[in-house]
DNA sequence: ATCAAGAATATTGTCGACAATTCAGCAACC
DNA sequence: GGTTGCTGAATTGTCGACAATATTCTTGAT
């Protein structure tokens, strides 16, 4: 009914791919809470579809594990509990360690100078205490994305893009998490890219896995301390 | 095979839950061969549904990697190159390793017996070499199958099973891939087994990580080989 | 003969309507 | 009073038809 504006010229993509941007952002960013029942109906009236890509949408984000859904009974926003993020933790810890390693191997040194840019724009960031929360959170994520895409292996960077990232991008929003230890996460992702520099992959894998586990680890504190 | 977990009940599914699983059965075993093209009115008429249901099987199978759709083009099979799987090798190195390593930690004793009936079974396999090839492929995938599900790990066991082992299926079928080293890769299980029998995490996935490696550095001989 | 442009064809994307199933509420019974 | 079975309202699952897009084939010109 809302159709004949957009007549699909500027997106030439599906609509049901847009759909599925849309909705994922109202997920991730929070503006469909956790646990929210999903109608379809519903949702079709908002975002100006028909029920068929929308449903297409479902399925997809169901797939990645944002929507849960029950036959015949219907579909609701995931609730992430902190006991599943430890568990997502931990799958971090092999594929980025294995990811860290990869890209020590096959990283070019174009790719590298950029990690090292990185790093200095985010310690001139923290320098100046601007926002800081903000930009540490996204910055953090900006640094393990390039480490990701530097494994060169598109099977790992899928897996970790498509199936764990955005797990972890909802619940940051969700609990509006700030960075825990902000000078000394930056400092172990100095020495994970001095490993990738030096083609060390055993010891990237080591760094990055222990950066991880690290986290992890005050996510159980938080854990222990929340009952 | 692949759902074991609801499978009490008569057959209630959805249409669509049928013609994933006979599709992808179709997929894996190779009765639709890699690059096949497949046109929706076809299989909706292979699998007596309408396309509704079949588009939804088909997103389902898109997501795990079974099949590769193009907008307005096509869906075709899945082609899997050499190089994909050992992609798919550093990836199991990875998750299998942090798989066994948790289930040196979390596994039940009854869990842990039924492995080593497990290996019995296949001991007792290979010295009467009936059948060996068939079964210790299928007694390969049940071992590893098991170690993953040991490690009560819900996001790992998902991906590896949902995004990982379907592929590595589809490849054993389609190359007739038999076991390249039976009595080694048996006694590798048993060394696992016994890391995980004495709750050593970090042995367990010590030798994991060997086992698939091992596998992996086979794989990449076959492809230095083939050109 | 080769290539390009346009029409014809086939396939996918989208939509609205209908059928099947679930759940809430109510009534009757133990 | 609590439980069981029924009824109906609402939501999801499925289907067939129509619109939009890509591919193929024809036709004409160089």
């Amino acid at each position: 009914m809302t159709a004949p504006l957009q007549d699909a010229h500027q997106d030439s993509r599906t609509l049901a791919d847009q759909v599925v941007e849309r909705l994922q952002d109202d997920i991730v960013l929070g503006v469909l809470p956790p646990g929210t029942k999903l109608g379809e109906a519903e949702l079709a009236a908002r975002y100006g579809v028909s029920r068929g890509p929308l449903r297409e949408a479902i399925r997809r984000l169901e797939s990645r594990k944002l929507l849960e859904r029950i036959p015949h009974v219907g579909t609701r926003v995931a609730t992430l509990k902190l006991e599943d993020l430890i568990e997502i933790y931990r799958v971090r810890e092999a594929l980025e360690g294995m990811a860290a390693r990869q890209a020590a191997e096959n990283m070019s040194q174009a790719e590298i100078a950029g990690l090292w840019e990185l790093l200095a724009l985010h310690e001139q960031q923290q320098d100046l205490q601007e926002d800081t929360a903000y930009f540490q959170r996204a910055g953090d994520l900006d640094f393990h994305y390039r480490v990701i895409q530097g494994s060169h292996n598109r099977t790992l960077i899928d897996l970790l893009i498509d199936e764990i990232y955005h797990r972890v991008r909802m619940y940051r929003y969700q609990f509006s998490m700030t960075a825990n230890r902000p000078r000394k996460a930056l400092a172990e992702h100095r020495h994970i890219v001095e490993a990738i520099e030096a083609r060390d992959g055993e010891m990237a894998e080591l760094l990055m896995r222990r950066h991880i586990s690290r986290a992890r680890q005050y996510l159980e504190e938080r854990q222990r301390r929340e009952r």
